[in-house]
This record gives structure tokens, C-alpha cells and sequence, in this order.
DNA sequence: TTGTAGGCGTTATCAG
DNA sequence: CTGATAACGCCTACAA
């Protein structure tokens, strides 16, 4: 416990000779104060480790430079990995992040966006475009930047980077009916917005086939696993047990089809097609290897970040929609 | 943009007839407040809408309700869990949580830990027990609890909660030795401070039973993936044909030899026993189940932010080294 | 280019 | 139980 005081602007100002609000120029914009000054300062600073005190700063100038991160999931590979591009983009910029895990609440949502206004967030990342009213209305009124990730499907309330889930639920359903399936199934988790696209998507395109029966969807609230689709899978088989094909809400629930598949020695891609969503690493060397939709996670973070850190700049981005896209991996559990 | 003046302490004072102090003390320490002036306070603030400031009283009382967390990577299913359970752990408490990624660098961490301290965090939980010297330096003399986690090989700077590695390893070695296993290789990635125990216990056990050749042991810095496992099994094989069983690193490599072997059409268990590591959820559902080694990541971080909390209020825990154990799960991967 | 004055919103301290 | 006063460390505005 080191009880020494702490080091102030006034300690810097003092050792160098100069008033504190000289010191705190020189660190915020070094070219306003003489190149003399400017090194002295720079060396005391060094010399005693000063260090800025982010709450009084935060206080007297009634901005701070934390950026406020809000996903619905910490565990969900789509969020870290969309957070990884985060971080990555916030590398070497005076921003910090705070993150809020809503954990698919809206309420949870609406809170903690209140505690981060309230803490005077510098801009906010915030997932989908289904927040509560209250929420949308903070959002709409927040004195920072917004950037809203994952979809670009609905409005937005000021910046979006995402991809269209129903395109790209369209593009897995044709490319099933192209691949020669009839009775392609449904499998769904969680059941979030975005997944809810998709199955309309599914729904809509499977149906303009003619190949659509409502007995060939299996869906539940809970959060996805591979043992959650192996279950569904069977759940499925004992009420459609005609189903020649399956897509999945994501790669977890693909990846227990397969395996429940391998376990009742039913033959992939022959009897059975199997479409994931989200192109996880493993889905390129499993075997067989399994078709997905590969979904840009990394490059949204990123680029999320670096439209709110421009705009957080005073120059909001000339595009303030982007369609990051997607793309179908046609592997062999499609028969591709 | 709501340019609205911010509510203040002092405005719900004027409201209510009362001084600023007082309106914080009955929301801080309710019981020193008279019942009749307190309901009025707690009426006028919710008129309001009043929202403490945090930065203000950081700088006031300077202290503040913020915990850091330093954790090495937030795509690592392994982390994501921990964290989960420190998000859990942490809910219906004042605090709030701000995340490091120190992308598995010691330098990362140490100056991470210098912006956590800046900011007079409350409690500090950081990952495993082989920092920098300055950044041991640092935990030592901080003016907080802190709480490492993962691991108890080492010697905590102040309170721990994790399980030994080296024991994990050992017992997952002498289990592939007890199935009858001769020729038990070790494949690696990503090469942490943990991984390196696991595999100095995995060197001892092998050497002791006779089992153990260098030839048969596969690492690399890189990080874990399924395709890397693969990967690493094939040049294993190369230099080391008569391989029979593997200690992999984690769950990921594990899957990906299973797949490699399903591809070389070499049989799991009888021609190879593989064992993983942390088991992930899908190792128990896998065709056929892999042999894994449970880590309880998610009580971890439950246990590390209890015991933080509790440290912060005054009341260190008795015990501030918690070995939360392991469990070695017998599956048909290694022909059980 | 540098400095002076004042205040950001809250809490600690000490009286009453 | 309640209040006055003085910080906390920094920044905005204006002035020199």
C-alpha cells in the first residue's frame, strides 16, 4: 500500500516552473506549447510518473474516452470474435472500452445503456436494431456517436455496419433446393432477431419451392449447443423422419447434427445436407467438412470502432450504413 | 441531443429543502438519514431522474465501483466462460466490470495494469501468476484486492483461485497409461504459462512409466485451433508413426485430431486414444466422445469476484487460496 | 505562448 | 440527524 500522495498536474507544473494548465496542454496538444517547454514537461512527466487522473479529467471537461460496448453474449463465438475485431480496432487509440453484457435482455439492454450515458460514454457500439422504446429514444438523443453492428435489415438509429440476415438465410435455403434437397428442415436456438430473420428467410424461399412444412421446423428459446442439436435433430426425425436436409441456425447446432447423424449412420451429404451459419474454424476440416455462411465477425468490430472513433472525432463517416456481406461456403456436406 | 443541464445532488437538495450532503447521504447510507426525509429524497430522484455521476465521485471519495479484469484473450472458449462467471458473479452488486485483453503479452498486461491502477480501480482480477516483474511489482503494492485466477501452482500476490495444472496433466497422462496406452504422444499450441505445466507433468509421468520419447511431442506457439490440431497430428505421425495415443493441449486440438484420424480412417479408440483438455461442451456429444479433462472455468470466475467483493468490503476471505479442482471425464475416445 | 480564475459534481471533515 | 466548507485534479474561458 503506497501511501505516497499522488502525483498531480501541479507536481509537474511545479518541478518544471510552469503553471499547471501549461503542463496539461502540453500533454493534450503538444504544438500549442514551445518545443523547450514542451520537452522539460515530457521529462518531469517520465521522471516523477505522472500519471492523468481519468476521473477528475472526465469531470472538468464532462467528456470521457471510454467507448461503451454492448453485446448480448461474452461466450457466444460470434460476439468474441466480433469484440476481438474491437479491440483490435481500439489498439493505439486513447479510447478505453467498457463492455455490457445485456445477455439477450432488452431490459438488461436499456440499463445498462442508461449507466453508460449516465457515465458520459465517448460513443456506444450497441448490437441489432431491436432495442426497447425507451432504448431506441436514448439512443436517438445520446449526446455520442452510436454505431449499431450485426444487421443492416432494419433503420438505424445513427451508424450501422452488419449484413442483411435474410439474404443470407435466402442464399443458404436456394442453395440447398439447388443442391437437389426437397425436404429441407429448419433447426433454430436462442431465436434472437437475427436468427428469427433468418428463418423467415428460410421460410419464405423454401415455400416459393414449394418445398416448405411448418412439421419440418425445430426451434427452441434456449441457447444453442452441439448437444442442443443433436437433440433437435432428433426431435426432428421423429416427426418429419422424411427430412433430406437441414439448415441450421448456426455452425453449434450443425455440428451436433452431424454427429447425431454419424451416431444413426444416416449418410452426409447422400441422405442428409447439412448448412451451418457463421463459418466457425472448425467447420472447414470437420469431416465430412460442413457448408456455412461465413460472416464477417472480425471485420464488423473493426470496423464499427473506426467509424465511431471518426465520428467521436467530429467526422462522421460519408457512409454511415455499411453491408460488410456474407458468403456461402458450398463444402461437402452438401454434397459440393 | 439533449442539451438539457444534467441533474445534480444539489437539485434534488432544492427540490426537497434539504442540503446536497444529506441527499447523498440517504442515497449512500440510507440508515443515517431521517425516514421522513429520506422518502422525499428518494421520491425527488426518481422525478428527476437523477443519476449519480461517477466520475465525480471517483474524484471525490477517490475511490470507484470499477473492477478490472486482465484476461489474455476474449475469443478463448476457456476465458469467455471465466468471464461469464464473473459477469454472473458480479450482477446485483455496485460494481462495474472493465476488461483487459492483454492478447497473451506480459508487456500488455504490465501496462494495462498501470492504466487499471491510474484509474483506482477496486479490485483486480488478472490471469495466472507469471507477470512481469514490475507488473508483480505493481500487484503487490496495489492499493486494492486482487484475485488471480486459474491456476495455484504458483505462489499468489494476494489471493488465488484456480486448480494445479501440473496435477490436471498428470492425471490425464496416467489415465492414457492405465488404458493401456504405450506410446502416448503430447500435442501443444499457444504454449502458456499452464500449457508448459501440463506438459512438464505430462514429460514426468510418461518418463516414469518408460513412455516417454521427445519425437512424440508436437508444439507450437501458435494459438489453438481445430485445423492446427490436425495439422500438428500429421507431422506427429511423420516423425512418429507408431504414435497411440495423444494428450492434447485443449478441446480445439483434440477435435481436430479426431477429425484428422477419421480422415487417415485410423480407429479412435483402438489405433489412437485421444484426450483433450477444459471439455468443452460438444467433447461429450462428439462421435465418438472425447476423454477431456473439466476445468470449472465458469465457477471460477464466480469464486475470484466473491472473493474480490468481499475484500473490497473490508472482509477478506479466511482461506485466499481456492483450489477449485478438476475432474477427469473417461469417455470412448479412450476406450471407456 | 502562457497564465489566472472559476467551476465540474461529489464526498470528507467537522460543527451544530 | 443535518449542514457548511473545503477539497478532489483537471479543464474551459478569458486575459495577458
Amino acid at each position: 500500500m503506497s501511501d505516497y500522495r499522488k502525483i498531480t498536474l501541479s507536481d509537474v507544473a511545479t518541478r518544471v516552473g510552469v503553471s499547471a494548465i501549461t503542463v496539461s496542454r502540453a500533454l493534450r496538444s503538444p504544438e500549442k506549447v514551445s518545443v523547450v517547454v514542451r520537452e522539460k514537461i515530457f521529462a518531469a512527466v517520465e521522471d516523477l510518473g505522472y500519471v492523468p487522473d481519468a476521473a477528475a479529467r472526465a469531470l472538468a471537461s464532462s467528456r470521457t474516452n471510454v467507448i461503451g460496448v454492448l453485446i448480448p453474449s461474452v461466450t457466444n463465438n460470434v460476439f468474441s470474435d466480433v469484440l476481438k475485431g474491437i479491440y483490435t480496432g481500439i489498439e493505439n487509440t486513447p479510447f478505453d472500452l467498457q463492455l455490457g453484457n445485456t445477455r439477450y435482455s432488452v431490459l438488461s439492454e436499456e440499463q445498462l445503456l442508461r449507466v453508460f450515458l449516465s457515465q458520459r460514454s465517448a460513443g456506444l457500439v450497441v448490437t441489432g436494431t431491436d432495442q426497447s422504446g425507451a432504448a431506441r429514444a436514448l439512443l436517438a438523443s445520446a449526446p455520442c456517436p452510436v454505431v449499431q453492428i450485426m444487421e443492416t435489415d432494419n433503420e438505424p438509429v445513427d451508424m450501422v455496419v452488419g449484413f442483411s440476415h435474410y439474404q443470407a438465410g435466402q442464399a443458404a435455403t436456394e442453395h440447398l433446393l439447388a443442391q437437389g434437397y426437397k425436404k429441407p428442415a429448419f433447426i433454430g436456438a436462442r431465436m434472437d432477431p437475427r436468427t428469427q430473420r433468418r428463418f423467415r428467410a428460410f421460410a419464405d424461399t423454401a415455400k416459393k419451392a414449394g418445398a416448405f412444412d411448418p412439421a419440418r421446423v425445430a426451434t427452441t428459446p434456449a441457447p444453442s449447443t452441439v448437444t442442443l442439436g443433436g437433440q433437435l435433430f432428433g426431435d426432428l426425425l421423429a416427426t418429419a423422419p422424411d427430412t433430406d436436409a437441414v439448415f441450421c441456425n448456426n455452425d453449434d447446432i450443425a455440428l451436433g447434427v452431424m454427429f447425431e447423424a454419424q451416431r444413426r449412420r444416416i449418410s452426409i451429404p447422400e441422405s442428409l445436407g447439412i448448412c451451418g451459419f457463421n463459418d466457425l474454424e472448425m467447420m472447414a476440416v470437420a469431416e465430412p467438412p460442413i457448408t456455412s455462411v461465413r460472416t464477417p465477425r472480425f471485420e464488423m468490430g473493426q470496423r464499427a470502432i473506426a467509424m465511431l472513433i471518426e465520428a467521436i472525432g467530429g467526422t462522421p463517416p460519408a457512409r454511415p450504413l455499411v453491408d460488410i456481406g456474407f458468403q456461402l461456403l458450398r463444402r461437402r456436406s452438401t454434397g459440393c
